[in-house]
DNA sequence: TCAATCACG
DNA sequence: ACGTACGTGATTGAG
């Protein structure tokens, strides 16, 4: 038996026969499909949200024959009916249920991709699809010059036509779809103990529950095989049933003997059906792939990484077919070269134009680029001009304030004035769950390509025919203004936030640093002593095998590779031995330690600085992100934590301030809910938690107590998390009866946010989608998944992601008019960090008055005139500590 | 490269 | 039978 797909696993027949002949390829489409669609998860889908799991699938099997095996013939069989077979018994798949809506949705996209190929489709019409491979397998088996076959296939009764001779293997599907298993006639004896001959007789006796072929009761894999092992053959069986052994077994097979030779004769695969297709001239003669067609049918279900790698192969052999050309306009590019000031005067002033920044390549070794090695390019209609530079920002200087179209305009450094568009945003408001935006590929997609050789002449004009393409699409979708309102004003603000950095006191960092490592270093012994031997108290792997198997602790959840040791674990059995208490303390400040103790100092710049990148577009629901490194999770919940936070600080003379929103999601909840009562609450100032208990426990306010409020804020964050009964008794540490009765007298005293989640969830599931109050936009395939579970997370994430969603929209209108207000004001005070629904300011004290004013103000607007009004708290001090 | 863990909102 | 609250990024051990 032969495992996995190496070339050097091929069989002898195929490899002697590659220069001469060539082997037959025979794929059953149905076994595949299926397959395909069972295996991966049915939330994988285009971005304009069509089920593409089994094509993915599909076409990757498709890729690895091609690109494993070369370009074989190679013919894709299909079902057309069961009617032979279901004429000997209608039981026959009579319990099979009908294809899935996700799979029928799919199924007439798989013969397109078969002929991009350059390969066949066939079906015949009263037959399954092994019997036509059958059929076309014993025509080249038997022809005069023998032809070599691979069948390929999931399913196991196909092994029926494997050869002595080594003719006809399979290569069968295993775990998933990728992973396969080379079966030839040695190979079957070897896993199933009998011939390939006698798999007829072997389903006879112990019957396929998938296909439902009964079989003989009490007869399973084992004892088929033992007795076919014996006798030879299920008629040998059948006449010889004196001999067996056991009463049950014996009249078992006398009393289900029909049903033997039936179930038999239902598992043979007919090998003479009439098919109307020649093998034997398939196999002689030369198909090529089809480039272009490929480029399309991949293209058009976005699958990437498949047409890489099927790219990568057909470069190898030559092909110098020009790729797709949709966008004629950038079709033909004569590239000239100009001066900076030339180059930037391309068209009229005022139309918009494509820039690209050709990234200096290093050599190996190489730590800095070379002076003058930044080549850039403009771009518009049709006209392109190329130059060097000594850095990207001359470029940006010399545009001004020509409307420019970039991919990723922040990279630049300096943020060109009137950024018309930007390709990556772009891209990410258009799928924002997306993990990369290289241009190349976005525009593989939509169908926009370039014949280039200059690399950054290429980009710009990819850019500028990317841009009217995604423009087109937003406008469709109704986020154009999103784009142009929100995300483009955004990046010169970040982009100042960005280089003015944080100023990190770096002396009282060392000291906490120093007394945290040598706490780190007494920790680590006195764990040791008590577990009695020296280990890495930083594997869970290990620290499990201590607790859990060495101390024989309670084990509580289990994960993939073994018991859980995580925080919640720990407080659980804390009270079950000494050493647990000291893991969590060393835990802490080992955490602590690495990432921000130690890392944080070697960040800084001459002015002790700190300098994160806001990346715009990475989270799903429109939120920004903060790395190298993320100021947006910098501690504040433990001591210690408090402590690092302090030594974030204003430089001298200076002063931070604070301003965050109070409870925005919980305001957005009950405004887009329209929840009188939870609106009720903000509108009179009270303290949503607080007010929560209230209504939730039917008590007056003053019979509240600190535990009440927590659950409270508990159930509160739950809701906007979209929580469920487990979830919240597993985090209050009630029963589940109980949490579900919080759940329930909460959606009943707030009934408007019980019909929201409804009416949300009935609606994202009927558009595929969710968007935020102002439009942004995020596709939910979970909702239309088969699993319940699947479709319960899809639940989750169309209410989150509305409520967190319209939260990032709010910040980031603020953020723009805050920005905006402050330009426009005399104040020197200057926004360096934002966290989330927190703006941090650094400036003279002497403006602190008028920045609070001025923030509140700004803060608010976007909001409008919307109910429940939002609210903006203020702090202000020396450390980022003191101000929150 | 992945899973586990934990920092934040 | 299974797993159980949303969104991130950094670090680490292990395969």
């Amino acid at each position: 038996m032969y495992e996995g797909w190496g070339l050097a696993r091929v069989p002898t027949t195929a490899i002697a026969s590659a220069t001469v002949d060539k082997t037959l390829y025979l794929i059953d489409g149905n076994s595949l499909a299926y397959r395909a669609f069972f295996a991966l998860p049915d939330t994988i889908s285009t971005s304009k949200g069509q089920p593409s799991n089994a094509i993915f699938g599909f076409a990757s099997m498709l890729v690895k024959l091609f690109t494993e095996y070369g370009n074989n013939p190679t013919i894709v069989c299909w079902d057309r009916g069961t009617s032979g077979r279901k004429e000997m018994d209608p039981r026959y798949k009579a319990n099979r249920p009908s294809k899935p809506d996700l799979l029928r949705e799919q199924w007439p996209h798989f013969a397109p991709i078969v002929e991009a190929f350059g390969w066949h489709n066939v079906h015949v019409d009263g037959f399954e699809a092994d019997d036509v491979i059958a059929s076309l397998a014993e025509i080249a088996r038997t022809a005069s010059d023998p032809v070599p076959v691979v069948i390929v296939t999931g399913d196991r009764d196909s092994f029926q036509l494997i050869d002595p001779e080594g003719h006809v293997t399979v290569m069968a599907t295993a775990r998933g779809i990728t992973e396969t298993k080379f079966y030839d006639y040695e190979g079957v004896i070897e896993r199933y103990g009998i011939a390939p001959e006698l798999i007829p007789d072997f389903y006879g006796l112990k019957g396929d529950s998938s296909d439902n072929i009964p079989g003989v009761p009490g007869i399973g894999d084992k004892t088929a095989a033992a007795l076919l092992q014996q006798f030879g053959t299920l008629e040998a069986i059948l006449s010889s049933v004196d001999e067996i052994s056991g009463a049950k077994r014996k009249q078992n097979l006398t009393d289900f003997a029909g049903d033997a030779r039936l179930s038999k004769q239902l598992a043979t695969i007919q090998r003479d059906v009439e098919v109307d297709v020649d093998p034997l001239a398939i196999v002689a003669e030369q198909s090529e792939p089809d480039r272009a067609k490929l480029r399309e049918v991949f293209g058009l279900f976005e699958l990437r990484d498949p047409l890489r790698r099927i790219e990568a192969q057909l470069g190898e052999t030559a092909d110098d077919t020009p790729p797709a050309v949709s966008d004629t306009r950038a079709a033909t590019l004569v590239v000239e070269a100009g001066s900076l000031s030339a180059a930037v005067a391309l068209g009229s002033a005022t139309a918009p134009l494509a820039i690209a920044v050709e990234v200096p390549q290093l050599d190996e070794g190489e730590l800095f680029a070379r002076e003058q090695s930044w080549s850039f390019a403009t771009f518009i209609d049709g006209e392109t001009m190329i130059g060097d530079l000594g850095e990207p920002s001359e470029l940006v200087q010399a545009l001004g304030e020509r409307p420019v179209i970039v991919h990723d305009a922040k990279a630049l450094g300096d943020v060109p004035t009137n950024v018309f568009h930007d390709t990556l945003l772009a891209a990410y408001l258009l799928e924002p769950a997306r993990r990369n935006f290289v241009l190349t590929e976005l525009c593989e997609e939509v169908g926009v390509a370039v014949d280039c050789e200059q690399p950054a002449a290429r980009d710009a004009a990819l850019t500028a025919a990317l841009a009217d393409v995604q423009r087109e699409m937003l406008e469709q979708r109704g986020e154009l203004e999103l784009l142009d309102q929100i995300e483009l004003p955004l990046i010169p603000v970040l982009r100042s936030m960005e280089l003015a950095g944080v100023r990190l006191n770096t002396k009282t960092l060392a000291e906490i640093a120093g007394r945290v490592r040598s706490e780190i270093a007494t920790l680590e012994q006195q764990i040791w002593v008590l577990a009695d031997e020296e280990f890495v108290i930083a594997s869970p792997q290990q620290l499990s095998a201590i607790l859990f198997e060495k101390l024989g602790l309670t084990k509580k959840r289990k994960g993939k590779t073994g018991y859980s040791t995580d925080a919640r674990v720990l407080q659980a059995i804390r009270d079950e031995h000494e050493i647990i208490p000291l893991v969590e303390r060393w835990r802490e400040l080992n955490q602590l330690s690495k990432t921000y103790l130690e890392a944080l100092p070697s960040l800084v710049d001459d002015q002790s600085r700190i300098h994160t990148t806001f990346v715009q577009a990475a989270a799903a629901t429109g939120r920004l992100a903060s790395i190298n490194p993320n100021m947006q999770n910098i501690p504040v919940r433990t001591e210690l934590g408090r402590e690092i936070r302090g030594c974030f600080e204003a430089a001298p003379k200076k002063q931070l301030l604070s301003a965050d929103y109070s409870q925005v999601e919980l305001r957005v909840l009950a405004h887009v809910a329209d929840e009188q009562v939870l609106m009720d609450i903000f509108t009179a100032g009270e303290d949503v938690h607080t007010a929560t208990a209230r209504e939730v426990f039917s008590v007056s306010e003053d019979e509240i107590d600190a535990g009440m409020r927590s659950k409270a804020k508990m159930i509160n964050y739950g809701i906007v998390y979209g929580l469920g009964d487990y979830g919240l008794a597993d985090r209050l540490n009630i029963s589940r009866g109980e949490a579900r009765e919080f759940i329930d007298a909460y959606l009943a005293r707030f009934a408007k946010i019980h019909s929201f989640m409804d009416e949300t969830v009935e609606k994202a599931t009927d558009d595929g989608y969710v968007t935020t109050l102002f439009g942004r936009r995020r596709n939910i395939p979970e909702l239309r998944s088969a699993n319940g579970q699947t479709r319960a997370m899809g639940e989750r994430l169309a209410l989150n992601t509305i409520v967190q969603g319209t939260g990032a929209d709010v910040m980031k209108l603020a953020m723009i008019d805050v920005a905006r207000a402050l330009a426009d004001s005399d104040l020197s005070t200057q926004m360096i960090l934002t966290i989330h629904d927190e703006l941090l300011f650094e400036g003279p004290k002497t403006e602190q008055d008028a920045l609070s004013e001025l923030a509140e103000r700004e803060m608010v607007a976007p909001w409008g005139e919307r109910q429940p009004p939002l609210a903006v708290d203020i702090g202000r001090g020396r450390t980022w500590l003191e101000a929150k």
